[in-house]
DNA sequence: AGATTAATTGACCGACAGGTTAGGCATCCC
DNA sequence: GGGATGCCTAACCTGTCGGTCAATTAATCT
């Protein structure tokens, strides 16, 4: 890569980053180019050079801004059985909202908002959200087939309560000012709610999943 | 009250309806006051003699929609026991969310902004969502003393637990596609975790509430 | 070195935003 | 009836928006 390349990319970056940050806390029809420009400590018109329209340049944060979503969890921790795979999802859910909150923010301001670009977006972001789920669907089904779990409900009713349950979370997260998320808590409790016996037996559910 | 005045009050609240809708749909900054005027069939002059500004307009839309929020569950079913007022509780709010699901969308959506608009809104929403949590806590707390709850946890812990799984519910509703709010498996799914025992003894626990 | 091409800018444009002004009709009060 | 007041509008003002353009600088190619 030449040095003008180079250089190139690295406004680019700077841009990228810069509309990120705005479009995250002021919403796409609120942030104008100049400020962007400003931000980014680039004139306006070379924005336009990299990026035809704002709308361009808005797509091109929605797709750098997804780019950490995309992560396997499954490779992780083949060893542990499944309520310690269960307790662990729960948090690696939390701990990623909680690592990436402006991001999950500025999605969750998109999806509110107008059809036209929140529809390319919600697609991907549910394929995540119903992958996720899947995982736990499968996750507490071996766990009740080896005795591990004695709710009554079905693996999926148990799996949407506590992605719904996540989901408040996350919420309250965002909204409720509060600090950062502590997962050990929300861990606990659907371990208790979940593996009720086990979790008596071997209350260590927040420290085994660290 | 005069002809004049009637009059002028139905321009004020076809003005209102129409920013109303504006603003729903399309968020604030995106809602031009042109097209308010012309959603209402009035001159855009006649918005600001109505409201001095764009901003104070965007506040009596917002109180409008709040009012229906301002209902006291208080005086309802004082002959219920705890366990199921609490129930009751529990499908109020998910009965309301998805009867308001447009206003609530619409607050949520303001609430992700870190607009000073939505300062004085998030007061009160938030005043409204710490009293009803006040109300579970308390409940929860009556019924352990009565011995009806069994749940290791403290009643702030169980409530925020609750209000945070309802909050789930909430943006599951309003995200994932899906039809209206089913209360039903809520309520039964609070109800086993929170009166385990008793819900075996009865479990009829939706149905006691409707 | 000179010609080409990529990266960057300040000045500029029309469109439209929120907001104002001057005045036109009613209606009200005396 | 006649001035004061309330309701309403067309036309206007000013600033900012997204976007363009001609020109400038700096690296690359031959």
């Amino acid at each position: 890569m030449s040095s003008q390349e180079s250089q190139a990319q690295d406004s680019r970056d700077e841009i990228l980053k810069a509309a990120m940050h705005l479009f995250a806390n002021r919403g796409f029809h609120e942030t104008s180019m100049s400020e962007v420009a400003r931000e980014a400590r680039v004139s306006k018109a070379l924005i336009f050079w990299h990026f035809k329209t704002k709308e361009e340049l808005f797509l091109a944060v929605l797709n750098r801004l997804l780019e950490p979503y995309f992560i396997d969890f499954a490779e992780e921790s083949q060893q542990l059985d499944e309520r310690q795979q269960t307790l662990k999802l729960v948090e690696f859910y939390l701990l990623f909202v909680s690592d990436n909150a402006s991001s999950v923010r500025f999605f969750l301001a998109q999806l509110l908002r107008e059809q036209k670009i929140s529809d390319a977006l919600s697609e991907q972001v549910m394929k995540l959200y119903s992958s996720y789920r899947a995982m736990l669907v499968e996750l507490i089904g071996r766990a009740r087939e080896k005795g591990l779990c004695e709710t009554g409900l079905s693996p999926e009713t148990a799996a949407s309560f506590i992605v719904s349950a996540l989901n408040g979370q996350l919420i309250e997260f965002l909204f409720m000012g509060g600090g950062a998320i502590n997962p050990q808590s929300a861990i606990e409790m659907v371990d208790e709610w979940l593996f009720r016996e086990t979790h008596k037996r071997n209350p260590a559910g927040g420290k085994a999943v660290a």
